[in-house]
RNA sequence: GGGGGCAUAGCUCAAUGGUAGAGCAUCGGACUCUUAAUCCGCUGGUUGUAGGUUCGAGUCCUACUGCCCCCA
């Protein structure tokens, strides 16, 4: 037994003083002959189904009202109806008792004179609020305009034994919330409608992927190497084989293999797992979309994207403006789409020509990165890692020559080691995303498509034909948050492999957020991955959105919480 | 990881450092069309945990635990 279980006899507390009556109910009714956790009745109709069907029948608001008019039921058949007690407003030989379940809310008229005199006696006096119960009886509406069930009969199906929250105020303590979801559940239906949208937002996506000929696979959730994003992953082990895995930060690798396999579009919808911290837009565990298109490129997929957003917005709220943030968004297409470099200067405010040299030298750059309020330290980094990327030097050493005076005579010490003056352009569009990141990513309020992504912070996108330094790769933008990220696949191997090693040399250099060097990938694309474009759809946030939710845990039904103390 | 906030009855919330309260729910009573039903009455507490200051701590201090927000 749970230590924390209330124990009547030497606990005084309302709970467990609740508890102990309604164990006591339960107990009354086992002494007449009825099981407290019945199962043999059954409900004829959901209570949605019931309501559908007298809804023609409503009386108009302006009848007249006889106040001694005897009951007349609507047609007098006779239905069966179950769900929970979420209230009991009692008159002596008339008790009012509305039930809900998973499909509508809908009242029970339980009366001396209609009701069986031994469920009134027996049943009705040990019924509480939280109670399951199911009745039959025929359909009228009150004088007040409600529709009612007259009943005839009264089964307490299931006994709770814990009280519902505060009918008025309901559940507002956010941490009860989430640890006892059931209970947030069970009385707040504008909850339960977040996560039915949340279904039927995974629901219209397959549905129009699947019209779109692409084919929805299941990839391993357990690696043996980490691969396909830059995160930290959880490791696990495997006993049998001795083996260390890892739960999947991304599908990608696996879902472009099948790609050269011959399934030219495919796509899974399932858990990735990452190992860093929890916030408003962050749980360990999330749910991500990822779909991959042969013979397409990242511009079919900005197109498709648009059209599944708007059309599951339309078919889950009939509209396609939503408030998230406080913010009206309209997801009516055609969407913004704004470069990078474009967004920098015309929503971060930089000048266009301090743009132009920001993306063009990593040592200028540099110094109008931290004007534009980058983080010293990160635009460090992010020019030591290039160099030593570039040069295969380690990090730790090259730091140590190039040590000494402000950072930005360190940084341009470091920007004087590069190979060749196109590598340092390459790499200045690291700092050029710092300074979006910093300036203008907040900016991005209405649905906006960010394009030409800088080569230097996507390691697994096509090179741009048009600028070796860019690449084909989008980010769709909403609030200032990111929803969804797709590119042309590199498909080079040679490339490929390459990228690899330079990910290799940036963990050696000790960044926490690598991958590993994935020979098997490699061969994959040897054989050859026709020209292909991918996306990956955060389908959290994507309910955040259409839901209008704040917070991941509000479209997460169990949320990755510390133990109860 | 850093900063800020919160934690009191089953639920929602009060309480200058001076006897821990209210509403709802529960329990008892009245009531045959209510829907936050109404009316009368009674219960219900180790104030998140552990220390400290004080004649006296829900309140002040320290640490810890959990949750929320902001930043990284």
């Amino acid at each position: 037994m749970a230590s924390d279980d209330p124990r009547p006899d030497d606990d005084h507390s309302t709970l467990a003083r609740i508890i102990g009556e309604r164990k006591s109910k339960a107990a009354a009714l086992r002494a007449g002959g009825r099981d407290p956790y019945r199962n043999d009745v059954r409900p004829t109709h959901d209570l949605a189904t019931v309501r559908a069907r007298y809804e023609p029948t409503r009386p108009a608001a302006d009848a007249p009202v006889d106040k001694g008019a005897p009951i007349t039921p609507v047609d007098g058949e006779v239905v069966r109806v179950a769900g929970r007690c979420m209230a009991r407003r009692g008159f002596g030989k008339t008790v009012f008792v509305p039930i809900r379940d998973g499909s509508a809310e809908l009242q029970l008229y339980l009366n001396v004179e209609h009701l069986d005199a031994a469920d009134f006696a027996e049943v009705l006096p040990q019924l509480d609020v939280g109670d399951v119960v199911a009745a039959e009886g025929t359909a009228f509406w009150t004088k007040r305009g409600e529709l009612s069930i007259l009943a005839t009969r009264l089964w307490i199906l299931t006994k709770s034994q814990r009280p519902l929250p505060d009918k008025w105020h309901g559940m507002t303590d956010l941490e009860l919330r989430y640890r006892q979801r059931y209970v947030d559940l069970a009385v707040s239906p504008e909850v339960r409608e977040v996560f039915r949208k949340r279904s039927l937002i995974v629901r219209g996506i397959r549905r129009y992927l699947d019209a779109r000929g692409f084919l929805e696979v299941e990839t391993p959730m357990m690696h043996p190497i980490i691969g396909g994003a830059a995160a930290r992953p959880f490791v696990t082990h495997h006993n049998a084989l001795d083996m260390q895995l890892y739960m999947r930060i991304a599908p990608e690798l696996y879902l472009k293999r099948l790609v050269v396999g011959g399934f030219d579009r495919v796509y899974e919808i399932n858990r990735n797992f990452r190992n860093e911290g929890l916030s408003r837009r962050h749980n360990p565990e999330f749910t991500m979309l990822e779909l991959y298109q042969a013979y397409a490129t990242w511009h079919d997929l900005m197109d498709l994207t648009e059209e599944l957003f708007a059309e599951l917005a339309q078919e889950i709220n009939g509209t396609t403006s939503v408030t998230w943030d406080g913010v009206e968004v309209s997801l009516g297409r055609p969407w913004q789409r704004v470069s990078v470099r474009d967004a920098v200067h015309r929503l971060g405010g930089v000048a266009e020509a301090d743009t132009a040299t920001l993306f063009d030298d990593p040592a200028a750059g540099f110094e109008l990165a931290l004007r534009h309020g980058v983080d010293a330290r990160d635009a460090l980094t992010a020019v030591l890692e290039g160099v030593a990327d570039m040069t295969g030097l380690e990090p730790a050493a090259l730091l140590a020559e190039v040590r000494g005076g402000r950072a930005s005579d360190v940084a341009r010490r470091l920007v004087e080691r590069y190979p060749s003056r196109d590598e340092a352009r390459i790499r200045a569009g690291h700092l050029g995303f710092l300074v979006f990141e910093a300036t203008a990513e907040a900016k991005l309020v209405q649905p906006t498509f960010l394009t030409d992504f800088p080569l230097a912070v996507s390691p697994l996108a096509r090179k741009s034909d048009a600028d070796p330094a860019f690449c084909d790769r989008f980010e769709l933008f909403v609030c200032g948050k990111e929803i969804a990220n797709g590119f042309s696949e590199l498909n080079d191997p040679e490339d490929q492999r390459e990228r690899f090693q330079a990910q290799l040399r940036a963990r050696a250099a000790g960044a926490a957020e690598t991958m590993d060097y994935d020979e098997d990938y490699c061969r994959a694309l040897e054989i050859g991955l026709p020209p292909t474009a991918g996306e990956g759809v955060g389908i959290d946030r994507l309910a955040m959105l259409l839901t209008g939710q704040a917070s991941i845990r509000d479209v997460i039904l169990f949320p990755l919480m510390r133990p109860e103390t």
